[in-house]
DNA sequence: TGTCTAATGTTGAAGCGTCAAGTTAACGCG
DNA sequence: CGCGTTAACTTGACGCTTCAACATTAGACA
């Protein structure tokens, strides 16, 4: 619980705005994504991502382990993810004969058929809601600052990692 | 919903790129900021945010609906979370006497004290995560881009609740 | 004044994520 | 070879959010 450091870096007036505004965007936007996802597909954005990733892969295959760190996800969601995904047949679990440690997720037809009925509404929608309110400027912008965002937080998990606290 | 339309916007090169550092920034960023307010202080950051803003209003006190407007949650959400913040002892319900269909919510001293304790070390880590790896015009950027985001998202949000879909 | 509708909150159930504990298999090394 | 350690994954319990249903009160309006 951080001991007693003298006085915290505050924000000032600019930070204090631009955080108020990113804050309601980190809330607001996976919100309606799941939302219109769920609405209009009935699958989750996570099974989405998982299933999205799935069928970019060679063989529509990825080991677990591989297809959490690409999905950002922890290896435990992704384990309940595909257990929920394998019921309704869009996925199959295989353990990997060559390493009995390591089991591969493959989509299936079925499942390959679903990731394709979802991609539009999907794409029309993250359209709506970030890129058609945007100069290209500001596309460009906001990919370089989210890189630098993306950055600072993979440290973050890194050092935890490392570095338990307590 | 989107009956046949007949083919998607896709994505273009930059946009893809911009959309997937958002997207990890949007499943990362809340997910440290959680992470790090529940392992310091105890509690979600969805009850930090309901306790600062009511430490910030007149009297400590909102009414609920407000205090749900301007935490961007649901009713029903804060509803939940007010009931476990009451067992705290960090916040009380009141109805008011004026108009019978309004309760307002008040932060007790004891809550005062908590949002005091876990202000600094939840600031550090926004400025570790956010702001020390921006210059300061990224940080004007993020805000003018945030702010067009949160513009189309609160659009999203009323066209949902005026044309309900089916 | 009586009724209808809308606004404000509450509640319970169901679903998803996290966390901690457990399993199994590979590896290092004495 | 046996042992301990680590890596990859699974599982169950618990907590939080959502969703739908409900309760209550205020205002509209006839």
């Amino acid at each position: 619980m951080t001991e007693r450091s003298p006085e915290p870096r505050w924000l000032d007036g600019e930070e204090m705005d631009a955080w108020l505004a990113l804050n309601g965007v980190i809330l607001l936007l996976p919100a309606a994504l799941d939302s219109q996802m769920q609405r209009d597909n009935g699958i989750t954005m996570f099974e989405y991502i998982v299933m999205a990733m799935l069928s970019e892969a060679p063989g529509r295959t990825l080991q677990l382990k591989r297809l959490a760190r690409i999905t950002n996800g922890s290896l435990s969601r992704l384990s309940h993810v595909v257990t929920r995904l394998e019921k309704r047949d869009w996925v199959r679990r295989r353990p990997l004969a060559e390493n009995g440690r390591v089991t591969m997720a493959t989509l299936t037809d079925l499942g390959y058929a679903k990731v394709v009925a979802s991609a539009p509404s999907h794409v029309e929608t993250v359209r709506r809601l970030v890129f058609d309110g945007l100069e290209r400027e500001q596309v460009r912008r906001l990919q370089e600052i989210s890189e630098q965002l993306l950055g600072s937080l993979d440290a973050d998990c890194a050092s935890e990692r490392l570095a338990p606290q307590r």
